[in-house]
DNA sequence: TTCCAATTGTAAACTAACCGACATTTCTGT
DNA sequence: ACAGAAATGTCGGTTAGTTTACAATTGGAA
């Protein structure tokens, strides 16, 4: 892949406006860079090197299993969602991994160690990605309240709208979803069982809240849900 | 307060170890400092001025409120650790304070906004500062997994085994710990109702696995928990 | 010492959500 | 076009845990 385009790959994310062309040149010299499909699996927790990744295009869901073989999902990610271990400090203990969802998806990749340098030579970008990490955190903690204090049905509600919010076309009131999850996918996220995960969805449906199918979910009035 | 005292309240911190002596100072210099006694509550998210907290002496309970005034215990901290707007993004949005759990307890505080200078000039604190939110993060991804994938009873004992081995005093497979905290608080942490954590302590009692008052919990051989 | 408030103990009724089981629909690859 | 797989729909039985309600105990303040 041409240096150029290694670089706008970065450059057109956030994190990474402070830095200049140089500063970005130096990472991507060991930028690695792939195209995967609907339902890969890319492992990161055990990877020989340990590294950073970046989502370009599509989306993929993290999932981690534990020791009895539980899956959760933890993130949804969309395009310019970093992932892996972005704690900086290799993890053994964690076996997690990423599930590509929808039919294309690139993803570039650095090194930890190279990124690693990288933050020491600009506190800029360090303190940029400390506040990034930690707007991750805020995220979990209020997923974590959330799985608490509310019941399915509001879970299911609050992501939707989130959702809605985050990805979807909006005309006025009405948001339309491009649906790349399975029910499956949406039971997990709320942390239900696909049985109720159904029966809730078609409770919407019902009420005429929501339209769903397995391409998109329509909803029409989101000030309704 | 003198400056000297002042300086090594931060300096046996293992995050700033990698500060000169003039470093720290800059810091210090703003710092505030203060007491407080059990019951206390200390509000940091909607406080003046952003602040950056390190719980020098005791323990706190951290503690948020939704919009419905559902309580969740997000956290329980010892001498060490620090609190507040960790993600050095002030955030209006979140409402947590937090309450003493012990007889007595000192704090001390600094300006977000100094110690974001300070980070910015050290490159090297910069990233210990990054791994230690990541590393906080894991722990809110650790607490979600068990929460969804795990029963109360396991919750418990998980938690109990984390307690003694963070706080309890050791010898051999016995573990001692000074108990700060209420059925209740005990109930908020693991998630689970005040009834159904007496009664699962009470279980744990009658099987002789531990031993439980309001002064200490005796875990005779960890191992067995 | 006494009283009050906080904490702990206990039990029964109730319920949200899980789980297993199976039918139906839709998609995908050949 | 067809077969098999994946996803969705639906239904009770089961259960872990909540909720309500009240009693008993403990600790601290006056």
């Amino acid at each position: 892949m041409y240096d150029e385009l290694k670089y706008w790959y970065l450059r057109d994310h956030k994190l990474f406006w402070t830095l200049s062309m140089s500063q970005i040149k130096q990472l991507c010299i060991i930028t690695g860079f792939k195209k995967a499909n609907k339902g890969d699996i890319i492992y990161f927790s055990s990877s020989d090197l340990p590294r950073i990744f970046l989502l370009k295009k599509g989306n993929i869901k993290i999932v981690s299993i534990d020791e009895e073989g539980n899956e959760t999902i933890k993130e949804i990610l969309q395009k310019g969602d970093l992932f892996g271990e972005l704690s900086l400090e290799a993890d053994e203990t964690v076996n997690e991994y990423a599930k590509v969802l929808t039919e294309e998806v690139s993803i570039c990749s650095f090194l930890m160690s190279d990124f690693e340098d990288l933050l020491v030579r600009n506190p800029t970008l360090a303190l940029s990605y400390t506040k990034f990490v930690g707007l991750k955190m805020k995220r979990f903690k209020n997923n974590y309240s959330n799985l608490v204090s509310k019941d399915a049905k509001t879970r299911l509600l609050t992501f939707l709208k989130d959702w809605a919010e985050k990805e979807g076309i909006q005309e006025g009131k009405k948001y339309t979803i491009n649906n790349y999850l399975t029910q499956t996918d949406i039971a997990q996220i709320i942390c239900t069982s696909r049985q109720t995960a159904t029966l809730l969805l078609n409770e919407l449906e019902e009420k005429n809240l929501i339209y769903y199918n397995r391409k998109e979910i329509i909803i029409d009035d989101i000030s309704k849900l």
